[in-house]
DNA sequence: CTCTCAATAATGTATAGACATTATCGTGAG
DNA sequence: CTCACGATAATGTCTATACATTATTGAGAG
């Protein structure tokens, strides 16, 4: 076998050609069939090339029409949203979970809007995560424990809500919102920032399968953290 | 043909049974042998149908191993960084975009850490994006004169530098970063805000080929604001 | 018991051909 | 001139086969 892949050499120079601007948008690329004898390769090589690049967004085949160099790119960024202990190793410091209250109750107003749910019993968690004995983040946890019953017998003065969930608890859907918030009197107590600071606000919605399983947010010091996304490949 | 391609439902079935927990992380999926046999179908659509899987992160494939379900993922979602015109558009306002400050000159410290370049003519902008008149979003913006000479001729008055850039320089990768302040008194000035409010800062910088281009940083009111990131397919 | 190395089982890539699907284009009827 | 409709050119999918690549496994040598 070739070195490097046919097809992958094929989507890298479209790329290239992309990328350069010499294909703007809307440019119509040739048809696969020429594509196949510029090449000289079968025309699933081809079109196994220009599907990679479908993927990435960066093509859009119309039938009978031809395949085109898709719209002006908007900003889209993949950005991972790590487990908080995972993102305090990764700093090289010492994580500590902290669990400030855990109340079992029935859900009231704002958890159901919070979770979807027209009622049952939820699980409230408030966690403060520490990196080397400092405040790192405050963390506000929903369970339906409807749709996670096992979440009543979880320890989670051991194992973090989050890390518990995604190693338990199958999810299908997540939707997130970032905001900056400023320090509300207890959000700053337990950050030991000054009350008022701007804060990272990271909320999570997940699903699972139209159900809603859980809600959290994360609370931040603004100014010890950020966020960080990369180009979609 | 039928209905639904025979590769999408087989991606479509794997994934069912990797979300709904029936096939955990690390599993092993049948050989694409066995799979073929089970649908009926050639060994390439199989392979197209995991193709699809490996691309969205949930299998893993090693040569003579097989294929893996992949290790639960850290959440990762795909953010949408829209123009701010279209931003502001899209929420059924009226766009009008202010120049504050254009100036083009030798990149300093700042510049040159922010542009990762030696040196060389740089221009720098500050814009105020209203909506309908109100303060919106506040952005500062470099652009390497060198890489984007054409950026000298450029109306910014009349279109915003991210909507500029967009349309005229091609960028092969853009990192973001994204954080809360608090508002200085200059931000607060033009975003009529309080100063110390909180902020949502969204920093990017684009790259053609390792060189970069540009560097923006829009700034916007903490309490109006905020991203919405969804699963990544 | 351990190491080496060849057989093997899995994925990775590619081909050539077939038929399906669909939007466009041109032509002919009105 | 306009409209309907069939021919056509493009993509979409699939098959059957072939050979490449690679990590594991197991057997044999030491």
């Amino acid at each position: 076998m070739t070195r490097v892949a046919i097809h992958d050499r094929i989507r890298r120079e479209i790329e290239d050609r992309i990328m350069s601007g010499a294909w703007e948008a809307g440019h119509r690329l040739p048809p696969e069939h020429a594509l196949m004898a510029e090449y000289g390769c079968s025309r699933m090589t081809v079109h196994k090339a220009i599907d990679g690049l479908v993927d990435r967004g960066l093509i859009e085949r119309r039938k009978r029409a031809g395949s085109f160099v898709a719209a002006p790119k908007v900003h889209r960024a993949a950005l991972e949203i790590p487990d908080v202990a995972s993102e305090v190793a990764a700093q090289g410091k010492e994580y500590r979970l902290g669990l400030i209250s855990r109340i079992e109750r029935e859900a009231d107003q704002r958890d159901r809007e919070l979770l979807e749910i027209a009622g049952g019993p939820v699980l409230a968690l408030h966690c403060l995560h520490r990196a080397d004995g400092k405040p790192f983040a405050l963390e506000e946890r929903l369970i339906s424990l409807v749709a996670v019953p096992a979440a009543r017998d979880a320890d989670f003065a051991q194992q973090s809500p989050g890390a518990w969930l995604l190693a338990h608890v199958p999810w299908t859907d997540a939707r997130h919102r970032i905001s900056a918030i400023a320090a509300t009197r207890t959000i700053a107590d337990r950050l030991a920032v000054p009350q008022g600071s701007p804060c990272l606000s990271v909320e999570r919605w997940t699903w699972r399968n139209d159900a809603r399983i859980t809600y959290a947010r994360q609370v931040y010091p603004g100014d010890r953290h950020a966020l960080v996304a990369s180009f979609l490949a």
